[in-house]
DNA sequence: GTGAAAGCGCTAACAG
DNA sequence: CTGTTAGCGCTTTCAC
């Protein structure tokens, strides 16, 4: 180690850059100007052999969602982290991982090549790595279908509080028939928002029965839309569990010859540009989704590190008023 | 090693692993059996600070372009990074450079963590980390700006060939007076698209003065479509270099009461959501942006592995039809 | 507070 | 073809 020609020992450098606490200043001071001087890189490879931590923490992407980053929920998420472990000795490591290879993946994460992981999906009740969570840290994106997965660690944005916003704010708006284009009731965040408006509709005393399922694409939307309008009940509002679906709604509303938001107002989920260029512009929930990720990097940092910090973790919502919620 | 309970030595089993062709092959039975039931995974940090190979694959995203994940054309180049790293033995390690970091990146990359990197960036131009090419194997999204970083290994979607096909195709619907809002002029995008357009007419003999420059954002689409129908020129075509900037001229075409196809018709580039939700669909040049990422990413393993590859990549586009250049 | 010595788990010559 | 012998560059007891 050449920097020892700064006039001490491989092992106090090794401490001046772990910033071991018992070393004299003015030792620590040489070895980082030596440092300096020399451009001096550790090797990150011996470093963990000799430590037996890897620096690593894997990002895994179960690849039935190879949709995920055309998402750019998620994409922001993913930059959320990456822009949070930027900040620490952690690198990222992302790992896609295709069903049959999911066995890979886990020996990969018991195997000593990472100190922790962070999952997140598209099914993100899909906590199946979280027996995992006893072996190794691991941080969700999304709380867990099961209860009985309760066991793990997650961030989860607070859907169901910002469903009930959205509604609330159609009722507040004047709509007393209020619709839903839930999403799939076997996710989390199909099964919360649908919750969420639920709730708030109770709250006003208002009839909850206008609610058809989609699958949070904009085909699925113009779909859940359609089977509204023909049930022949009066909707004056409408809320989709995403900025997707409410814009296939839009196009089957338009069909429809009613107004956007004359005759229907609505308010959607997620705050992408799905909904900001749709004309009107789209009322909907904003989503701290780089915060999220952040969050995520930050909690598991935390669990490596041993320090204490809460099994759960919800993010709040913001309500996004624009056109097609207008009085 | 555990693994060498199969009665063989350490170096045996290593040569099993890294599938050495001089093992005698009832042994690599032994062994591989021994290894799937002591389900034995290899160290990869004491593997690679022995062989001097890290395994590991470098994304470098400079930050400037914290709106990289944002665009969904990145956001799918590097799912195809991913994607064909996942068929290999390297890992993917993000890194987020910001300008005040950039040095600390370059040191990074230097200091032996990284056996090769890929730059992805908006200004897919900026090679400046050209130079570490020559101590690093390095791959680029995208064709320098500058003819001197032209020693750089790179792959790129055919810009000029896509923008001149769009063009054709307008022309060939039967538009004469077509105009272009073009890109940023100092991003090579910016530069080949208008190129492409300027070549398409050239070859039908048509007027090319009819230009703008945008800057790839829907709001400077807007303006750029003003300021051309504001020229009080006749205008029945329209080539926005992304379809961005297409949906924001469709904002300002619509104001002016006129319609798309009828009285302009209008290509894109990108084939993102922007164009395939516009009303009227946007016809679009499609890049192969996944397989974009997959290659950068096999050449930069080829490269790493010493084989020889094209310094030189460009992938072909594909040509949406959809509404907005009907007949 | 600092140095010396002993590995971390694996690969890479070099002999056999 | 396979075993032996050395390290890869760093952290980490354990003395001093």
């Amino acid at each position: 180690m050449v920097a020892a020609a700064a006039g001490v020992s491989r092992a106090t450098v090794s401490r001046v850059v772990n910033a071991s606490p018992r070393v004299t200043e003015s030792v620590v001071a040489a070895v980082n100007d030596a440092i300096a001087r020399l451009n001096y890189v550790p090797n990150r490879a011996a470093r963990s052999l000799a430590s037996r931590r890897t620096q690593v923490i894997a990002l895994v992407v179960p690849e039935t969602t190879a949709k995920l980053f055309s998402d750019p929920f998620f994409a922001s998420v993913i930059q959320g982290i990456a822009m949070a472990l930027a900040d620490t000795d952690f690198t990222l490591n992302m790992l896609i991982s295709s069903e049959t290879r999911s066995e890979k993946t886990r020996r990969y994460l018991l195997g000593g090549n990472v100190d922790g992981a962070i999952v997140v999906s598209h099914h993100s009740g899909d906590h199946s790595y979280a027996q995992l969570g006893q072996s190794l840290p691991i941080v969700f994106g999304g709380r867990p279908l099961l209860a009985s997965e309760s066991g793990s660690y997650f961030v989860d944005v607070d859907n169901a509080a910002g469903a009930a916003v959205a509604t609330e704010h159609l009722a507040s708006r004047g709509s007393r028939h209020i619709a839903t284009i839930a999403g799939p009731q076997d996710m989390p965040p199909g099964l919360d928002r649908l919750a969420g408006w639920r709730h708030a509709l109770a709250l006003r005393g208002l009839d909850d029965s206008l609610w058809e399922v989609g699958d949070f694409t904009p085909e699925s939307g113009a779909e859940a839309m359609r089977r509204l309008l023909a049930r022949g009940r009066p909707i004056d509002g409408l809320f989709a569990a995403n900025d997707q679906m409410a814009a296939g709604a839009y196009s089957v509303i338009h069909e429809h010859g009613l107004s956007i938001p004359g005759d229907i107002r609505v308010a959607g989920f997620d705050n992408n540009y799905f909904g900001s260029t749709a004309v009107p512009a789209l009322t909907t929930i904003d989503q701290p989704s780089a915060e999220l990720g952040a969050k995520m990097a930050e909690v598991l940092v935390k669990l490596i590190e041993r320090q204490s910090v809460e099994r759960v973790t919800l993010m709040s919502t913001r309500l996004v008023e624009r056109a097609s919620t207008a009085p």
